[in-house]
DNA sequence: CGAATTTGACCAGCGC
DNA sequence: GCGCTGGTCAAATTCG
């Protein structure tokens, strides 16, 4: 079964580094099995399955905050409240973000062919590189009792650790296919751990692994921000 | 016994 | 420059 059925709804936080201006929050209706139109292109391009979207995220700011670095965790919080956010696109409050995709930017192409290299120099490669190259991200938040959602998806446990000034370790997963650089991050929320932070990093390269059906799409639009 | 997970160590980035 | 923190690695351990 599916493992989303408590899910709420239905706000989020993207980020895309090919198109910046697409930087900003998602809100789907929460009685449409699938959101909007723009939001399923958005989802398309980050692979997230329409069965995940349906059931995304109940906080809008919490799921900004999820993602933030710690310093603009409590700006944002200092300064925010939920509805505010929703037009935080170009703000100061969210310029971590706008860092990212700028870094992602000027950083395109900057690994790859380590094919000749040494198995030393591979791996300091390896460990440079692994906090240069950002990815798009996507980030929500449900209601579930277990903390990895079934997205289609084959993942792979690679790290765990406690975060500051929470209770619940940050759990990391990679996708198990060969090439796909897709990783995501999962966590309870500190206030409310009935939620889960599901954070995706990454574009995924190949089909969920069990077949979704491709989709559906209501062509309908609403409540939809960016 | 191979695959998956756990966990301590290591490293880079950031803020002070 | 230094300490703190988050992210990743990889050896050890557990699971199926």
């Amino acid at each position: 079964m599916s493992t989303t059925s408590q899910a709420m709804l239905n706000q989020g936080l993207f980020e895309d580094q090919e198109m910046p201006s697409q930087l900003g929050f998602y809100s789907f209706h929460p009685n449409l099995s699938f959101p909007q139109v723009g939001c399923q292109q958005s989802l398309k391009a980050f692979n997230i399955p329409p069965s995940l979207a349906a059931d995304a995220p109940s906080s809008l700011t919490e799921a900004l905050l999820s993602s933030a670095p710690t310093k603009q965790r409590e700006d944002i919080t200092s300064h925010l409240g939920g509805a505010q956010l929703l037009s935080l696109q170009r703000s100061t409050a969210n310029l971590w973000a706008w860092g990212d995709v700028n870094e992602c930017l000027s950083s395109k192409r900057s690994i790859g062919g380590d094919d000749h290299l040494g198995v030393s120099a591979m791996k300091m490669k390896k460990i440079k590189a692994r906090r240069k190259v950002r990815e798009p991200r996507f980030c929500f938040k449900t209601m579930s009792e277990v903390d990895v959602l079934d997205d289609g998806y084959k993942w792979r446990k690679y790290g765990q650790k406690v975060v500051k000034n929470t209770q619940h370790p940050r759990s990391y997963y990679r996708c198990t296919q060969d090439n796909c650089r897709v990783k995501k991050r999962v966590e309870r929320l500190a206030e409310d751990p009935r939620m889960v932070i599901t954070t995706y990093e990454g574009r995924h390269i190949h089909s969920p692994s069990h077949d979704l059906e491709e989709s559906q799409a209501p062509s309908h639009l609403n409540n939809f921000f960016w």
